[in-house]
DNA sequence: ACTCAATCATACCATTCGGTACAAAAAACT
DNA sequence: AGTTTTTTGTACCGAATGGTATGATTGAGT
């Protein structure tokens, strides 16, 4: 009983001296780093100059390179792929749905400030082979992100707005592949108006019943 | 006059200890370790070893790193993207052209042997700032691509087989994303099949009329 | 005041990075 | 035979890599 008994409300601050940055900001600055840069193009020294830290704080705060890494890509996926989610989740039909996550990632990948293209994406594609978790890291985010898509179509078909007889698996892949595509474009310099042509045509391919 | 006047027919060894490998298979064979590890993720121990030489033969022979890559790049060029400029080159409609194109790299994509995905996607899209020299090249050669394909595009209408309404820039840069999106789908391991799939999706988004 | 716990800043660690000096070796040229 | 030219193998270079030891510092708890 007395669950609600709390000896004082106030939250006691740590023991120990109190760190001089904030987490969160010092590892956003570490996620635009590594979205810059890539996992392997970003060295210790480039993060502790972005995070306004040194490294005995890295290492103490997070304890390895990796897993600075980790937490920024789940930062990101907070962050950034929050219009995505939200692309997804509220749209009234499937088609919608897909045509307004592919509109919000192509705003996103030009927007003037921060880095042009998906982290997820362009981060850690190809390295050295001690780096592979790094990189299977991402593709299971990659994939997780197809399967959320594919998920949405689902629920199309359950409400009538996508016919059944469409292959979902095929279209999920499909747009994944263009939503992807659409990262090495932004590299490339392609200017907002360019990805929007390229959505336009992938959505021609949409079933038509 | 004489212009075949050749004073000996054999070709004189050159001067000095004659090279104990052959240049081209060496570049193959940092080619492929390039295409499976990416620029920055392959270190010059790497390059040796997979060449089979070691560095004061391969500084002599090519350089410096970036030039081994630029001219891997090249080679991979000649020999792995001979089979996208035929399907380019061959195909009756641009259609078919565009198609044939896609196939034939979600083929080369898939193969057993060789890294999955395409090099000139893969290898450099993110990496410390003084590798962006090597990430350029890599870019113009996408562009480059694009351009082909645009290229062909234009082929087709001036022979009838693709409506002069269409839109070249739009067709062209949305193919080719879907061609980069390919390369990542390879690399997160889609089966042929479903590079294929997704292939099927792309045509449906060709202009009818 | 004193202890304890945690962070701070400097300096350091072994290893690896891209790139070279140097001398022995192997061929052609005189 | 002797000189010249180029490649080869070993050993080395300074700088940068990811990661730590250490002792001073800063707070809360007693």
């Amino acid at each position: 009983m007395t669950l609600l008994d709390e000896p004082q409300k106030t939250p006691r601050p740590p023991l120990g001296r109190p760190r001089r940055f904030d987490r969160e900001t010092a590892l956003i600055a570490a996620m635009r780093t590594f979205w810059a840069q890539g996992y392997e193009g970003t060295s210790i020294q480039d993060l502790v100059a972005a995070m306004g830290i040194n490294k005995p704080s890295l290492y103490a705060t997070f304890g390895c390179k990796e897993e600075v890494f980790r937490e920024a890509v789940e930062l990101y996926d907070r962050l950034e792929g929050r219009a995505t989610t939200q692309s997804l989740a509220e749209a009234a039909t499937a088609r919608e749905a897909v045509e307004a996550m592919l509109l919000a990632n192509a705003r996103a990948y030009t927007e003037t400030e921060g880095p042009r293209g998906c982290m997820i994406v362009l981060s850690s594609l190809l390295g050295a082979p001690e780096n592979a978790g790094v990189r299977d890291f991402l593709a299971k985010n990659r994939l997780d992100g197809e399967a959320a898509l594919r998920a949405r179509l689902a629920e199309g078909v359950a409400q009538g707005d996508l016919a059944p007889s469409a292959d979902l698996d095929r279209l999920a892949a499909f747009y994944t592949t263009v939503l992807e595509g659409l990262s090495i474009q932004a590299r490339d310099g392609a200017s907002a108006e360019k990805l929007r042509m390229i959505i336009d045509a992938a959505m021609l391919a949409w079933p038509t019943d």
